[in-house]
DNA sequence: CCCACCCTTCGTACGCCGTACGGAAACACC
DNA sequence: GGTGTTTCCGTACGGCGTACGAAGGGTGGG
């Protein structure tokens, strides 16, 4: 994990993670079957991070929260675990175990069964997809700089093609700097739509 | 696309590609500077495929559901999309068109410019997100007896270890095949989260 | 004390990859 | 026909994942 992440998943070769134990290539795979394996596991290693935190708040909605702005903390701190998710199914026994926390959280709640799936789902597709665009971006600007002159670069050829971008170039904010902000916001109006449904 | 289609991310070589256009491998390089530019092109092209459709219906709701589901088609026609999508950020032409599209129909709905940002952020995280998880399932299982078994797998280690995972053993549905249905009703509780915001 | 066995370690090699470099071929113009 | 230019691509380099099998060290029996 500590070469992921330094050097990314494109960065993380067999013969360097070999280099850094001192040990032969060939001998990780007396452990391992191929390099398949070892990201598969570094996924779940990760996904175990996040299941930590156990004692589960009286509100749900705090519960969930806290829970979820972990798993984005957690996302953060291993940026190329977006890149993962998008490549492998979370099966392993640490995402089953995070995955049984959001169940037990939201059964608690009194969400019916049917609705219980969808909202999971839906969180999980939500942290993810927020988590993986904001990665992205971290990884491709380099420093504070080169993010300004992109988001520049940006901003002009919106604005030089206004006919082709009208609500873009009237309503987008481009220099949005708050990601905290603007995550919470799209967390709370998830966790609106849940709440409606919860057993009248 | 059609080599992309066929083989994935991983399976996209410059040569193979060179060789489906009976090209020599080095005169690619007259259009593009690297493979990535390749991919780069690919994410964009996809996007052009969703912005495509145009007419905003009366109803806000409907006409960003029908958009949504769309987006969904098409990025299940071209399942490789999804792990682009986590790789490169979304700054070509074509995706500036289709974020162009959703804040136009916010806007218009009635959405205060401070929300506005937040509910075109959740619903692609939303999207991205839940497409992605469907897309690695699919190209992790081969056949659907493949996909029984697998299921089957994962079904059994929760009940063997219902210690671990009391409320995914309890509640969870694993044989959930209605993907569609949790699709939508998981759009529906974002939906009726921005809903709420609109201009009282 | 020696030998036979097994298990861990890893050196070598193969076929793939992206792409830098520079030569060959085709074409345009005088 | 000659000359400059543009397009095309053959070759080669350094990296990758990993198959194969040899080397080395530890353990038990005689």
């Amino acid at each position: 994990m500590e070469l992921l992440d330094s050097e990314g998943v494109e960065g993380f070769s067999m013969r360097r993670l070999a280099a850094r134990l001192r040990a032969g290539t060939m001998s990780l795979y007396s452990y391992v079957e191929t390099r398949e394996d070892v990201l598969d596991l570094a996924l779940d290693a990760v996904m175990g991070e996040i299941a930590l935190e156990d004692e589960d708040d009286v509100d749900w909605r705090a519960a969930l929260t806290r829970r979820i702005e972990q798993s984005r903390q957690v996302m953060h701190r291993h940026v190329w675990i977006t890149t993962l998710i998008g490549t492998r199914p979370l099966i392993g026994p640490a995402s089953l175990a995070r995955s049984d926390r959001f169940y037990a959280t939201l059964a608690r709640a009194g969400l019916p069964p049917l609705e219980l799936n969808a909202a999971v789902n839906t969180l999980f597709a939500y942290v993810h997809g927020f988590v993986a665009a904001e990665n992205v971006w971290r990884s491709t600007v380099t420093d504070p700089e080169h993010e300004a002159e992109l988001r520049r670069q940006v901003r002009r050829h919106v604005l030089a093609h206004a006919d082709r971008y009208p609500a873009l170039a009237r309503e987008a904010d481009m220099t949005d700097g708050d990601a905290d902000g603007g995550f919470r916001r799209g967390l709370d109006i998830i966790l609106d739509g849940i709440e409606a449904r919860l057993a009248a």
